[in-house]
DNA sequence: TAGATTGTTAATCGATTAACAATC
DNA sequence: TAGATTGTTAATCGATTAACAATC
């Protein structure tokens, strides 16, 4: 289904589509063309198609896009139809936030797994999962085929940890630390630097930048 | 300082190279070549020179780049040499994440109020800040002259805050929800859509993909 | 001075937009 | 059929990389 070589550009709106795809859907609309969704989100319907037709020919001349066909599409090439099993290593305010946020297991991502370094919150219960030692990290990662691993741990300790990950056998870690973690080829990485982000905003206070950018 | 017309590309480097430059400067490092930087940070020195001359000639030829003077550089052009006023609304784990953070405050944001709807939670005390309600918000931006709103609420309320806070006359929107904002030309937005995070890594992860982007 | 490395111009590469024939 | 809209090729635009003269 997915060609080779596309590019991060068009990966990165993906979602985008899919969300707006998805909203499409609740509210019932059964078509649209790219025309139309160009204006609702601001970007060019050449755009739209040109993006799409990387995955394949989903829409119908004279017609234009099934709304629920292409975001069930869509969500096959994020691959979202899946299940995929998730842990999260640091059970601070952002871990749990991760743990309790509901819409990730809408999707398929299933968190299985929380762990702590730090002995005063082992057993406590976050969302049904009870926080654990980093030590049983390895063992656990094994024997339950976890898949994802989001780190939300400080840059020091993070490093170490995604050694033991990646000698473990996962297979993608969502990284929160501020940090660019080295791992091997067939490891991905998913960064989310917020004091980056948060940088990026004081840029634009700064120096009177409009919001145009998604 | 800044010319017009700087590409989001350049912006969203900007951070990465100020990261870089204060480990250089921690640990003890005085000068460095775009070379060097270069390797360290997977990225060509074309383009780091090229970035750095969007905003001047921050080197010298046959020596290289001061580290501490371009870290002060770079942290000038980002704006935060300055400090800025900060408040956040939704005091879920998420919100409590980011007013825990203290590198934020080192980088100058200032977080001076927190709010929710929530009135079980009115009181709490997160960081030495109260928590308060939503409906005390726009007075206390206008009287505490605010500049950054954090949203780390759903995004059925997120839309509503937004209009308070834009008409409380806030600068800038740093926001979590999984909504795109409408908002006047001279308000910024910054985006985390953490769950169009998620699916990017899940898309690396069905399809196979290395992890090559910073 | 000779060597190193910048700042900057030119060349290349890739991504976006425009145009339009194909076709539902 | 006529109108609408896709899929796709071609044109444009912008970003990255290469090259090198300037200069410390």
């Amino acid at each position: 289904m997915v060609k080779e070589g596309i590019s991060t550009a068009v990966i990165k709106r993906l979602p985008r589509y899919y969300r707006y795809l998805g909203e499409l859907l609740e509210s019932g609309i059964e078509r649209i063309s790219s025309g139309e969704l160009s204006g609702k989100m601001n970007v060019t319907a050449s755009q739209i198609r040109q993006d799409l037709n990387n995955f394949g020919g989903f829409g119908q001349q004279g017609y234009g896009y099934n709304v629920e066909y292409l975001y069930l599409e869509i969500g096959k090439i994020l691959g979202v139809d899946k299940k995929h099993s998730m842990i999260i290593i640091g059970a601070g305010n952002l871990g749990q936030a991760i743990a309790n946020y509901a819409n990730f297991e809408k999707r398929g991502f299933v968190v299985t797994g929380l762990f702590d370094n730090n002995p005063e919150i082992y057993g406590k219960i976050v969302r049904g999962i009870e926080v654990q030692s980093t030590e049983k990290l390895k063992d656990f990662i094994i024997n339950n085929k976890i898949e994802i691993a989001a780190l939300t741990i400080p840059k020091n300790e993070a490093v170490k940890v995604a050694e033991v990950l990646i000698d473990a056998g996962i297979k993608a870690i969502w990284n929160f630390a501020h940090v660019d973690l080295n791992v091997p080829k067939d490891v991905v990485v998913e960064n989310v630097h917020l004091s980056e982000s948060l940088m990026r905003l004081s840029y634009n206070l700064t120096n009177d930048k409009k919001n145009t950018e998604y």
